[in-house]
DNA sequence: CGACGGGACGC
DNA sequence: CGACGGGACGC
């Protein structure tokens, strides 16, 4: 071989086999063993390439990953999309990379990945068909070509998965007789597919064999999720979907400065175990068709689990992946689970961009500023206001004075209380307006001992 | 005779 | 928004 053939070699290998490379959007901060690191339990990596800035040598925020497999590949991008690296960063977004030769610089949609095109014999039913390709996952649908006067088979079929992984196994391990590739996608205009459908599709995810696989390498579980996008979504459309499993409180669109949208949301729910059923159902769901969705906890600093409550919780959301989609049972197993996801749906609305709630500072720290509320026309409950009031940090206590409508939120650092002021003040929570001001120093009722607020 | 190899969706 | 380097077999 001459040099050329070789390089030219070395460039083929990229794309063999087909969409075995990932695109990798990260955080210019993130090193490359980093990503080598997260990357390398999914499979056989071949590769990994930090894209840096000629002169710089700055990282550029993209990674291409190369595997021995598509099938590996795609499960990195399913499980890895959306994933936060190093606490701080921007999650990641992982995508199949488009071929070296292909001028595309549009992303690979799952849409391209998870339907095959196989060979069958004539006498196969479509039944027959699903149940020679259901090994290697769980198939969406399954349509055979027939002659369209005679209904006689062509010997020609479609079999589409869920999940891109999927497609890929089933090309890789399926008898060859059967000659499986991806299929071209179908022609536009065919795909048009109405979003208000999307609340049908979640259950066809109630796949118990997918729940086996959760994750538990990264991180805990809590009642926050942050969810990716690439497709602009909207605040309402983020909401419908999140609000399909009950006990949603909190769903917020990330926004920049300029009021648009940076492909975040981040979304609470009242308890962990909505929360564990809507990262199961709604990850990887397409919305819209095409656009996958990333879920995943979001590490806020409160509600973590420990290993025991971890498996507590897998137990307690395989119960409501079974009972929510089944109808009466669903609230009895709920309360015998000892999670009240349906009762406590006290969603906050406000017209002011709340950041993600944090941990509450230690009850016995020193108090260093206390903020006074009133509220209007009625105060608010010490639930909500605890959330609203602790995501600007070192929130103490939540105090509301009896038969009155106002109240004293106690913080640890001056300026958390200031800025949850300068936020707050003069805006509705949940119908409720409320001034925040300063509170006055407490007045000295005893010369025994200070008042320790 | 019957191996080989081929291959595309009612918008 | 976020797309493609560096290195060099063996005659």
């Amino acid at each position: 071989l001459d040099d050329k053939c070789a390089s030219k070699q070395v460039t083929e290998n990229l794309d063999d086999p087909p969409n075995s490379r990932l695109f990798v959007v990260t955080s210019r901060s993130i090193a490359e063993d980093v990503l080598r690191e997260s990357f390398s339990v999914f499979g056989d990596i071949q590769a990994v390439w930090l894209v840096k800035d000629k002169q710089t040598k700055e990282s550029k925020g993209i990674c291409y990953v190369k595997f021995a497999k598509s099938s590996q590949a795609c499960l990195a991008m399913e499980e890895m999309h959306g994933k936060v690296l190093v606490e701080g960063t921007k999650p990641i977004k992982v995508f199949i990379a488009q071929s070296r030769s292909s001028s595309r610089h549009r992303d690979v949609e799952d849409e391209e990945l998870t339907r095959i095109f196989v060979m069958i014999p004539k006498t196969f039913s479509e039944e027959d068909l699903k149940n020679t390709f259901k090994e290697y996952g769980e198939i969406e649908y399954c349509v055979i070509i027939k002659n369209k006067s005679t209904g006689e088979s062509k010997g020609l079929g479609y079999v589409r998965y869920y999940k891109p992984s999927q497609a890929a196994l089933a090309i890789e391990k399926c008898d060859k007789t059967y000659r499986a590739i991806l299929a071209e996608p179908r022609t536009k205009a065919a795909t048009t597919e109405d979003y208000s459908g999307a609340a049908a599709r979640v259950d066809y995810m109630a796949d118990p064999s997918n729940y086996q696989m959760m994750d538990f390498r990264s991180g805990e579980f809590t009642r926050c999720l942050m969810m990716s996008t690439r497709a602009a979504l909207t605040q309402e459309q983020i909401f419908a979907l999140f609000d399909i499993i009950p006990g949603m409180e909190y769903c917020e669109l990330q926004r920049d400065a300029y009021g648009m949208s940076k492909g975040h949301a981040l979304i609470r729910y009242s308890n962990l175990g909505s929360a564990v059923y809507a990262k199961e159902k709604l990850n990887g769901f397409e919305y819209p068709p095409g656009n996958r969705l990333a879920v995943n906890f979001f590490d806020d600093g409160e509600d973590r689990c420990s290993p025991v409550g971890r498996m507590a919780m897998q137990f307690v959301a395989a119960q409501m992946m079974s009972a929510v989609w089944n109808g009466p049972s669903t609230s009895q197993v709920m309360k015998s689970s000892g999670f009240s996801a349906v009762s406590s749906m006290s969603r906050i609305q406000t017209d002011v961009n709340l950041p993600p709630p944090k941990k509450l500072a230690p009850p016995d720290s020193k108090t260093k500023e206390r903020l006074f509320v009133v509220f209007s026309p009625s105060p608010l409950p010490p639930d909500v206001l605890e959330d609203v009031f602790c995501r600007f940090g070192s929130l103490i206590e939540v105090h509301l004075v009896p038969g009155r409508k106002v109240g004293y939120m106690k913080y640890a650092d001056k300026q958390c209380a200031d800025e949850a002021m300068s936020v707050l003040h003069g805006r509705v929570v949940n119908g409720v307006k409320m001034k925040v001001m300063l509170a006055d120093p407490p007045r000295e009722e005893s010369h025994k001992r200070l008042r320790t607020y």
